[in-house]
Order: C-alpha cells, then sequence, then structure tokens
DNA sequence: GTGAAAGCGCTAACAT
DNA sequence: ATGTTAGCGCTTTCAC
C-alpha cells in the first residue's frame, strides 16, 4: 500500500490526534500520560498504517542508540560462537542489537574497532578482549560508557564481569591428574597480558602445592596467543626439555585452554608419543566438538552460553542507569574427564579409552555463583 | 577537554565558515566543492577539536545506516564463523557493519530478524538462510532492498548469490567412493526446502549414473535439519534397511554436510561398526577442526572465508547502485581425502588411515569460478 | 490530557 | 565557492 514508510506524522492525522500525543500514546513509557481513548485510537491507527518507529529518529533524539560494541580476539575461536549467541539472545531480548568485533589479538585493531564504534555511538561495550592494563578501560571509564569484561578480568580498574572461575578451574585440572598418579606436569601457560593466562598459571601452582607437588619451572612454558600453532610450540619445547634429565620427565601436560592442548596433539603427531599412554593432556574450556577429538579431550566446562547472557544481563543493567555496587559474576567451572588422561603407570593397560563420567565432578554446581 | 563532543556547528564556527561548509569540507564525495584553503582549515578545526561525525544524525539525513543485515540458520554450526568474519571484514573495510541474526532454521524466527532489521534501517541483506520459495525475498525485492544470497540459492526469483557448486561438489564425491570401488553408496540428503539439499542430492545421483551406479531410493535418507542428531537419526534408518537385503548392503555414506557426517560418526559409536573399515563416510564443508575427528573426515571442501567476503562485495556493489547484471557467482569444490574413506575390499588391511593428500584433486581450482 | 514549538546533528536544494 | 534554508522523524520541554 504504502510506498514511503508510515511516519508519526500519518498515524497522529489518522487518529486525529497531535504527533506529540501519537509518541506518547505508542512510548510504553509515556502511556499513562494520555487517556485509554486515545490510545486505543493511536495504536489503531499504527496498526492500521502499519507504522514502525524509525529508530535512527529515535536514536537522534535520545541519544541511545540501542546498539552495544561487543569486542572479541577471533570468531574462529569455537569457544566464541555460543558466548556470543547468548550475548545476542539476551540483548535481543531487550531490545539491543550487537556490532562485532574481531581484535585478533591486536592491540591496534582493538583500539581501531573501539573507535569505530564509540563514532557509532554505541550504548555501552562488552569486552572479551580487556589486557591486564587496558588503556581504553581507563578512557571508556572516563566517557562513562558502560563496559562489561567478559572471560578476562581487568585488575586497575573495577569493572562490572562475567567470567569462570579459573584458579578453581586449573586446580581442578591439577587434582584430576595428581589423583591418576601424576607427579611430575608441565604446564602450558596462556598470555600473561591476559588475566585467564595468570590465573590458570596461579591456580595450577596452588594445585600443585595442594598436593605437595614441586613446580619445575622448566616445565612451565608460556604461550604468547591461545592457538593451536602456539601450543604445538610450546609443547615441542617442552618435550626438547624432558630429555635433559629424570626432574623434567614429565608425565602430564596441563594446558591453559583447549587450543593449545590442541596444539599438543599436533605436537604429538610429528612424534612416536601417544595420548594418554605416554602422556596424558589436560585442557580448559570444553570448547565444541573437542569431545570427538582423537582421543576426547579430559578439559574444564565452564557454560558459555550463559556467559553470554549474564555479560549482556550485567551491561543492560548498567546501560539503564544501574549506579549500584559493581558486580563480579564468577560461573562454576566442572571438570569432564574424557580420553586424553590416564594414569601414568599403566603405560601398557592403558589403551581402551579412560572412563568417562559426565560431570565427573558431583561437587561442582552447573548454577552461577557470585564471589565476594 | 570538551565534555559534550564536537559537532560540526563547532567545527564550522572554528574554522570560520558555514557549518554546510564544513560538512562539504569534510565529506570525501564533496570535497571537491570547496577551496583548497577552507578544506585545510576545516580539517584543522576538526581534528583540533577532535570532531566525531554523529552517523545517527547522518543516517537520519541520508537514509542510510551503513549498517546491513546478516540472517544464518546458526553461528554454533562451525560452518559460519569464517564465513561471518569474512563478510564482516570486508563491510568494516567499506565502512559497513553487519547485524547478526541467527534463525535457528525457524521461519518465524526468520521472519521476525528480518522485520526488526529493516526497521534498523539496514542498506541491505545477506541472507544464508533462504530457502527456495522465499516469500521474504519477495518482499525485499519489492521494497528495492539490495539482498545477496550466500551459500543457499533461490529459484523463483532471481538474486545475486555466492555459493559452492554443489553439484559439481556432490559429484566428486561419489566420484571419489566409486574410484575406491564403492558400488552400494547411500546419501543423507540435506533438508530439499534449501538449495544446498536439492543440488547435492541431484549431484548425487548425477554422480551415480556417471559412474554406472544405481540408486537405491532406500538409501537415499531426508535429514530435516543440518545437525549432528539428524544426522545419527538417518544413519540409523540406514542401518536398519541395511539389513533388509543385499541390494541394501551398502558400503559407504556420502553425506550432505559435515555435521550429518558427524551424526554418522555418533551412530555407528552405537554399533560395533568402524569408520572406514566397515563403512566410509563422505561429509561436505570441509569445516573447522572436522580434520581432527576420529577418523578425519573425508569432505568436499570450498573456501569459507572468500564466500563471506564475495557475498560483502556483491552486496556492496547492489547498495552503491549497482543496476548491472545479477552476478550468480560459484567457487569451485575440492575434494579432501582423510581417513573416513577406504575401499571396501580391504577391510582386514585398511586399519591404518588411508593416505590423506590435499588437495587430492589437482583439478580443483582454488580460485573462484563464474559459471554462465 | 493534549497541543505547540523546538531541536537532536547532519546534508541537500536552492540561492548568491 | 560559500551561505541560506529547510527538514529527515522523533521526543520533550513548556504551555494550556
Amino acid at each position: 500500500m504504502a510506498d514511503r514508510p508510515a511516519t508519526l506524522r500519518d498515524v497522529a492525522a489518522a487518529a486525529r490526534v497531535h504527533p506529540a500525543t501519537a509518541s506518547r500514546a505508542l512510548n510504553p513509557e509515556t502511556r499513562l500520560l494520555v487517556s485509554e481513548d486515545t490510545a486505543r485510537r493511536v495504536a489503531a491507527a499504527a496498526a492500521k498504517l502499519g507504522y514502525r518507529p524509525n529508530p535512527v529518529a529515535r536514536s537522534l533524539r535520545t541519544r541511545r542508540s540501542h546498539t552495544v560494541g561487543v569486542l572479541i580476539p577471533d570468531l574462529n575461536n569455537p569457544l566464541f560462537p555460543p558466548i556470543v549467541r547468548g550475548l545476542e539472545d539476551k540483548l535481543a531480548a531487550a531490545g539491543y542489537v550487537a556490532l562485532l568485533g574481531n581484535t585478533d589479538a591486536d592491540a591496534n585493531r582493538e583500539r581501531m574497532l573501539f573507535e569505530q564504534m564509540r563514532a557509532r555511538h554505541v550504548d555501552g561495550f562488552v569486552m572479551a578482549t580487556a589486557t591486564l592494563h587496558d588503556r581504553m578501560l581507563a578512557e571508556a571509564a572516563a566517557a562513562e560508557l558502560p563496559v562489561v569484561l567478559m572471560n578476562r578480568l581487568s585488575q586497575d580498574y573495577s569493572f562490572p564481569s562475567v567470567s569462570v572461575d579459573n584458579e578453581q578451574g586449573a586446580r581442578m585440572a591439577v587434582a584430576h591428574l595428581a589423583r591418576l598418579g601424576h607427579a611430575r606436569i608441565a604446564h602450558i601457560a596462556g598470555p600473561q597480558e591476559a588475566s585467564t593466562g595468570v590465573s590458570r598459571l596461579r591456580g595450577f601452582r596452588d594445585g600443585m602445592a595442594q598436593h605437595r607437588l614441586t613446580v619445575n619451572e622448566d616445565l612451565v612454558t608460556y604461550a604468547s596467543r591461545y592457538t593451536v600453532e602456539e601450543g604445538a610450540k610450546c609443547c615441542r619445547e617442552l618435550l626438547a626439555r624432558r630429555e635433559s634429565g629424570d626432574d623434567a620427565a614429565f608425565t602430564a601436560i596441563a594446558a591453559a585452554n583447549d587450543m593449545l592442548a590442541v596444539g599438543c596433539y599436533a605436537a604429538f603427531d610429528e612424534t612416536t608419543l601417544q595420548c594418554p599412554d605416554d602422556l596424558s593432556v589436560i585442557g580448559f574450556n570444553d570448547m565444541p566438538f573437542i569431545d570427538r577429538l582423537r582421543p576426547p579431550l579430559t578439559t574444564v566446562r565452564f557454560p558459555h552460553y550463559q556467559l553470554g547472557t549474564e555479560a549482556a544481563q550485567l551491561l543492560l543493567e548498567r546501560i539503564n542507569g544501574g549506579e549500584g555496587p559493581v558486580k563480579i559474576l564468577y560461573l562454576a567451572p566442572e571438570l569432564i574427564i574424557r580420553g586424553s588422561t590416564a594414569s601414568p603407570a599403566h603405560r601398557d593397560a592403558a589403551h581402551e579409552p579412560a572412563m568417562s563420567q559426565e560431570p565427573a565432578d558431583p561437587s561442582a554446581a552447573d548454577a552461577p555463583a557470585v564471589h565476594t
């Protein structure tokens, strides 16, 4: 019918009221300012004309774009799709849309995307890329732009955030290996600019101490990025050091995340070493399809989709004027035992896959827990 | 400095020109309308004030939002992250951002997202969800909204589109199995509402005919969605029919995509059947990490990232007034031979993984080819 | 409860 | 080459 989309004026004309009145009648927050009767008339006119409010005009007037910027390292990391879906689903339910930006762990790219999104007047940011001392965070705070951190935290400023309890997860990984009888355990640490790398390393040391195991510093390597390639590189280094003496004859590797663990698989493929017969490997994240690898990876799981929805929730609270205390939300990790970990003693008997109970640790709750 | 962000009026005032002149000076497309000197003065003033144009105001005026709607079935399908990255990278380079929508193959959800994005005044759509007879397409066409189809095509209307040559890919899959010596080949077809499902089924029949093989209709099952669950369900059906007679004693399954193939793995796990010893499986897509499954999946690859960039390119051309002929772009498929396919005869000798040459088919070019 | 008037920040006619 | 004018569609004072 109408080639030119109906505007508020058209609706007002059809309902024989002033545009301002039509606006009030249509907006849920101001409907109570107009009489029942006119509200109904306006609604009817709007329906008949197929009126759709123009969000651009509204944004210009209200200075709220109903868009949020979401900065992640790389959508190709299988960890992120479910998180992003959680985020988008929750935001969509509140009438918001997400502008996605992949930083590729490049500070310049990150800064550029941040600027571009600010220019587009996003109402807030969800950042999964924050490094520990992030200038952009200070900037966003100064501009009073709501920011929620996801997956990683910041030390300098206290921002609302959602993440898994990384230390606890790393401790659970070490405990699992220790229970199997491993004593010399290597660690492939994540980037130390990110809180996940730091926390998981700390959890690793902590877990080792709890089990009266010594951390051999030669058996702690540092990945510069969370990629399969970096994992393979670090694993090769570890394997090289393994020759160097009894102290270095580790039997298991705790990787700071699943990508690094997959890198270990790749490194093993270059040798005659078999997992878990010769070496056990444990990851972190339980990313999609990791249970179908050869062997299925033992890892530490957290609820990805929910991480996204909770982050969205926190951001929406801030956007909607929430001036309350800053919430730091931790989701409980859960140990998922699969075929990549086995007892080091049973080198010959270990050819069948390890038992696979899911969830393995009954003490790991599914529900999120607010710490502090 | 300025707590209230600088506006064009501020810049104009600082440069002692009229706002309209400042606008012309700052806009690359109209800069030639002002003198060198004032252009420089305005630029300097803008820089000094840290001026950032307000895209919302601009959109309201120009009726172009520099956003595009992207409808995909589900971001959790590993096929899509690389495609989306290609899309977003290309769009970002042109100053556009993507609004992502997951339809979950639900027509209602799809419609809702479509409406919401239209309400947000997107400048165009990239749709990876088009079913063959899609009402929304007609609607978009009627509204003269640029639309590009990605991965799937539409029969009714002729829209610009980018996809892999599905028939050719399916033929290559069948040819590979035939070369290995398989004669009774089952097919798990994709949803027949989608062009991929139809084309790959047609390619399957075609390939069988080319190799003088008979298609047993009992060995063609139809998945209602491209999911692991549907794949497992279809595979179970096939396995049940397999008992029913010699004609049905198939030795290989060609699945319409990798998710369905993974479903076959899952179904095998419920039996004593081993892949590829007892049954060969071939997929379609070569999605990320599929090469790390047990066994690594033989499949048909196409360049995912490039699919996204080409789709973005086509859409940008349409948005920028391209009234030229509709382009239908096909990317060439490539056979990737891995461990899930083996010769049916060598049932006992086939315990070691099959040779894995990548790329296997030297005739499969990397570069995209425009057919017709 | 409703109308009037103004303006968010920008750009496109039209004038000069 | 630059200034003038007007308006994109909406919301929000302020009157009445």
